[in-house]
DNA sequence: ATTAACGTTTACGTCAACGTTAATGTTTAC
DNA sequence: GTAAACATTAACGTTGACGTAAACGTTAAT
């Protein structure tokens, strides 16, 4: 197993050393293993939640603690699925999984919002290009007599 | 003319009249007009600007200080367009608005990388909500044996 | 003309999300 | 085996974006 050390880990991911401890710390990501001597030891796979991560807080605007919540979710999830075949569904266990759902379908209604929100934004910007535009097109023809 | 008064500009953007008060003292609106006993006099543009301005926050996440450089640019170009009768084209007026439109520019590539990353974000929670739908699925036929 | 409701400024408080520094231990390269 | 480079924890600092409270002035309604 090739492991990552903080710094390679930080470079891949674009966050810094502290912010990258700091996210194990309020336990937005799962304590890495770590070495005799103490250093922590990362796999590719933190990369790529470090990446999910951040590409989520960014698009969504989510706090880290939003972010938890959510993380929490595909966690529950996958531990669902190990439960499943030995503790063969009680009321609780399908409760937590139609709240799972619910949660989900909320968090798609967001993102529908935040669609139609992206593209307001963008006419006004395009407006503004426009109408950079055409003052730059009257200062050429102004320049051309 | 009909003023509002800063309590129905919070009501009317859903912002707090602090918040309102800041947004002025950063330099993010223009202030408004005072009554003689130095009551803030508002009009509907500034209601109008206010959601610009949280919405564009919301979606792209800028700071407020991103939102500033934003808005400025939209005011150079109001002024832009007052000047130019006045003063022709000097080539230092040209150079302004082709920045102009080359920051319009990195605004609409900007939102694009976010169209891009929402889409990502979407896939990852609708393949969360198709695994929350199965195993709910299962636990039904598994309950009507 | 008073009073309740609303506004003003000033200033200190707060919270998230890190930055930075210090004191110390660990790996790696030569 | 000894630097140089990199890591650790702990703790204090910082910044943005407001919240909140105090002391006080203004408007509106009765």
């Amino acid at each position: 197993m090739e492991w990552l050390k903080i710094d390679d880990v930080a470079k891949r991911s674009g966050l810094t050393k502290r912010t990258i401890r700091y996210y194990e710390q309020i336990g937005l990501i799962p304590p890495p293993e770590r070495s005799d001597g103490g250093y922590r030891l990362y796999t590719e796979e933190h990369v790529t939640l470090l990446l999910k991560i951040t590409n989520a807080k960014d698009v969504l605007g989510f706090s880290l603690q939003e972010l938890q919540e959510f993380i929490a979710l595909s966690d529950a999830l996958e531990l669902q699925k190990m439960d499943y075949r030995q503790v063969k569904g009680t009321s609780l266990q399908r409760e937590k999984l139609e709240k799972i759902l619910e949660t989900t379908l909320e968090q798609l209604r967001l993102i529908e919002l935040k669609k139609q929100n992206i593209l307001k934004v963008e006419e006004d910007i395009v407006s503004l290009k426009n109408r950079a535009e055409a003052a730059l097109k009257r200062w050429a023809e102004e320049d051309a007599k």
